[in-house]
DNA sequence: GATCCTCGAGTTCG
DNA sequence: CTCGAGGATC
């Protein structure tokens, strides 16, 4: 054999292993074997200049940068889709396509992710990728042929491999359809190769690439990208193709926009297995139905399952599978009849940024707020978001009049992504902290060696109510019906200075607070009310000392650390007595949480509040039993997370019923987490646990492993 | 000293 | 759920 034959046999071979890895996520060789067979191409390419064609696997990279883009006039427009927002919509559309063809009563449809990329076009001229192209308006597009030859899922030549692999040592001829992935056969000859062909595909990031990529920009102190669509987007409109080929692009492919001298099968179920057999990457969760109804379920169904999706979906494409009828349907405007995007529910919107409130919390901390243009986020109107702190806003570069990408954490708590930049109009405002507190006009301080700001005012009446809101909150003394305008009564009359005075209120001082209430919002009559919540704070009285000490607001105390403390001290006195040393002996407890502990001890006022709770008997110690470590249970030395909602259990209920058996719970997944117990509607810690390997688990095994 | 883990605190709407 | 920070661990 030649050289120039080596060098074919070489090129085929690099093609179909970076198809196999690429395309199939299936591999059939190490990095090392594939970089080995790179580095033999280049070197024949380095003696012999004049071989090197377009389609050469070293041709991805290296393209200098360009000056700008070229437009494109796109062979065919290339198309939006109508959308619809649930099911009624989607039979709706079905019945207007009904009514205007007859063979639409029995059409078969094709369902298919519709992925939050980028739609990119391109242009194949006898099998070699020649030219690849933005949407753009969808007339006219822009050329980035140099930036999406760098995506490796896109293949340089098709079909990808003519079934001749490994010349030059034993060639072998293989069957194409056994070269395609084992799950999708080729059921189809391909036919004749048109000699002209344009696909049209989405290019997007993987929701787990993307996080990698912006795990790595975070470390490196740069800009991190706010959502996989926008970071897809960016990076293929790159000037410098060296930049492109470092983000971990893909795509998939869906659609012959154009075909010239070859046969293009006429359905779109045959197409994708088509591309497929091409060697384009295409949808393995594409199915084909035989009734409308099926094929909405199915779209639901993906709907309830999203975050499945390796990437970000906005919806599902439910498409006519007879590509004659679609195209014969017609058009309204720029959306063809035979087809209709099946929206799921926004999980991210992007709105204006009208203005910035700032909040004080129970510890002084400022927290600015977002005040939103109301947008709706997955069923609900958003009208504020979090911003978290003054230097997200400065790192995002967040500026009032912005518009900002907001999303629901959790699908609950709204925050504030980031800021589009590219919409900017020129008069939107920087923002600037506020040097004074909003609630009490004292100025603020910083430490050195954190983020936050605080309001120092012990006197400020903004912390005083967060304080016994806090005190009075389910985790704290859990006196219910004191909610948080009563609370601001109370303090307006002077009634209540501090979280002690709760136990000294008079049913006079409930009922002038009660009834300067709005009246209008009353239920119960004002003497009910008073009597209702003088009955809550006498029996908060008997709440344990964990309760009481996590409730009291001290810095860095909460639940978990106010239980060790309350187990090693038994009592008020004895932790009010206690050195830094020995605080810090509590597994947990550094010098930090030490000193916040017995500085609070030490403050005039706080000894004030302590000996009133002490006078009306609020002093709970802790009794043998309680403090008695559960170190021997069927669970003991194991540690659990739980997600989602359980059938048999409340979030506190199996809490409690995995430390009664000796087992821990903590908050987040990690490598130390044994067991993730897993319910309904799980959240992100379901991807975490699958990510590190955690074993999940259901509540009913849970329960088995107590018995 | 760096990294991982856990905890605390704050957050929105119906 | 997010971020920040304290503490534990390597």
């Amino acid at each position: 054999m030649d050289l120039r034959e080596r060098y074919e046999a070489l090129k085929r071979e690099i093609h179909f292993h970076n198809y196999r890895y690429h395309v199939l996520d299936a591999p059939l060789i190490s990095d090392a074997e594939f970089d080995r067979l790179m580095a033999e191409l280049r070197q024949l390419e380095a003696e012999h200049p004049d071989w090197v064609t377009p389609d050469s696997p070293t041709q991805r990279a290296g393209a200098p940068p360009a000056e700008k883009f070229e437009k494109v006039h796109h062979p065919r427009p290339i198309l939006s889709l109508s959308n619809a927002f649930n099911a009624e919509e989607t039979r709706a559309w079905f019945e207007r396509i009904r009514k205007l063809d007859d063979r639409v009563e029995h059409a078969a449809f094709v369902v298919e992710p519709k992925i939050d990329g980028l739609s990119v076009v391109l242009h194949y001229r006898n099998g070699v990728f020649v030219q690849g192209a933005t949407r753009g308006d969808g007339e006219v597009g822009e050329d980035i042929t140099a930036n999406l030859r760098t995506v490796k899922a896109i293949p340089l030549k098709i079909p990808v491999t003519d079934g001749r692999i490994g010349g030059g040592r034993e060639e072998k001829q293989i069957p194409l359809f056994e070269l395609t992935s084992p799950t999708h056969p080729l059921s189809s000859n391909i036919g004749l190769i048109p000699s002209y062909l344009v696909v049209r595909g989405e290019a997007f990031i993987t929701i787990k690439d993307f996080e990698a990529l912006n795990k790595r920009l975070e470390e490196a102190g740069e800009r991190t990208y706010l959502n996989p669509r926008n970071t897809a987007a960016g990076s293929l409109r790159q000037l410098d193709p060296a930049i492109t080929a470092s983000r971990p692009l893909t795509l998939l492919v869906y659609q012959v926009v154009y075909a010239e001298g070859g046969d293009v099968p006429s359905t779109q179920w045959e197409l994708l297995e088509w591309l497929r057999a091409l060697g384009f990457p295409v949808t393995d969760i594409a199915r084909r139905f035989t009734d409308i109804e099926s094929a909405i379920a199915y779209a639901e169904s993906w709907a309830a399952r999203r975050d499945e999706l390796p990437y970000e979906a906005d919806g599902m494409v439910i498409k006519v599978d007879d590509l004659r009828l679609a195209e014969e349907l017609g058009y309204v405007g720029k959306d063809p009849r035979g087809a209709i995007a099946f929206k799921f529910p926004a999980r991210e919107v992007t709105t204006k940024l009208l203005s910035i409130d700032v909040e004080v919390g129970r510890t002084g901390v400022l927290t600015p707020r977002a005040v939103l243009e109301p947008v709706e986020i997955g069923g609900v109107i958003v009208r504020n978001a979090t911003l978290h702190n003054f230097d997200y806003i400065a790192e995002k570069d967040i500026r009032i009049g912005d518009r900002v990408l907001v999303k629901r954490a959790g699908d609950v708590i709204p925050y504030v992504i980031g800021p589009l930049p590219e919409a900017r109009t020129g008069t939107e405002q920087p923002y600037s902290p506020p040097h004074i507190c909003p609630a009490c006009g004292q100025p603020v301080e910083h430490f050195e060696g954190e983020v936050a700001w605080y309001c120092v005012n012990a006197a400020c009446p903004a912390q005083l109510v967060r304080n016994i809101e806090h005190f009075v909150s389910k985790g704290g003394m859990d006196i219910a019906g004191l909610g948080i305008k009563i609370v601001e009564k109370l303090i307006e009359s002077g009634a209540v200075k501090d979280i002690a005075d709760l136990y000294y209120l008079t049913r006079q001082d409930i009922l002038e607070a009660v009834t300067k209430k709005d009246r209008e919002t009353e239920k119960e009559p004002p003497g009910k009310i008073a009597d209702n919540l003088l009955a809550a704070i006498a029996a908060s009285k008997k709440q344990s000392l964990p309760r009481l000490l996590a409730a009291l607001g001290i810095r860095g105390v909460g639940e978990v650390v106010a239980r060790d403390l309350a187990q090693a001290f038994g009592s008020l006195d004895a932790l009010a007595g206690a050195s830094p040393e020995q605080l810090q002996r509590v597994e947990g407890i550094g010098p930090n949480i030490a000193t916040a502990i017995v500085d609070w001890f030490r403050q005039p006022q706080n000894q004030k509040v302590l000996d009133k709770l002490k006078a009306a008997g609020v002093w709970p110690v802790m009794h043998s039993s309680q403090s008695e470590q559960t170190t021997n249970g069927p669970l003991s030395g194991l540690t659990f997370v739980i997600t989602g909602t359980l059938a048999g259990f409340t979030r506190e209920g199996v809490k409690e019923f995995i430390e009664q058996n000796g087992g821990k719970v903590t908050d987040s997944v990690s490598k130390k987490t044994d067991y993730l117990v897993l319910g309904e509607n799980p959240g992100s810690k379901l991807q975490k646990a699958q990510a590190l390997g955690v074993k999940i688990i259901g509540e009913e095994e849970l329960r088995r492993m107590v018995q």
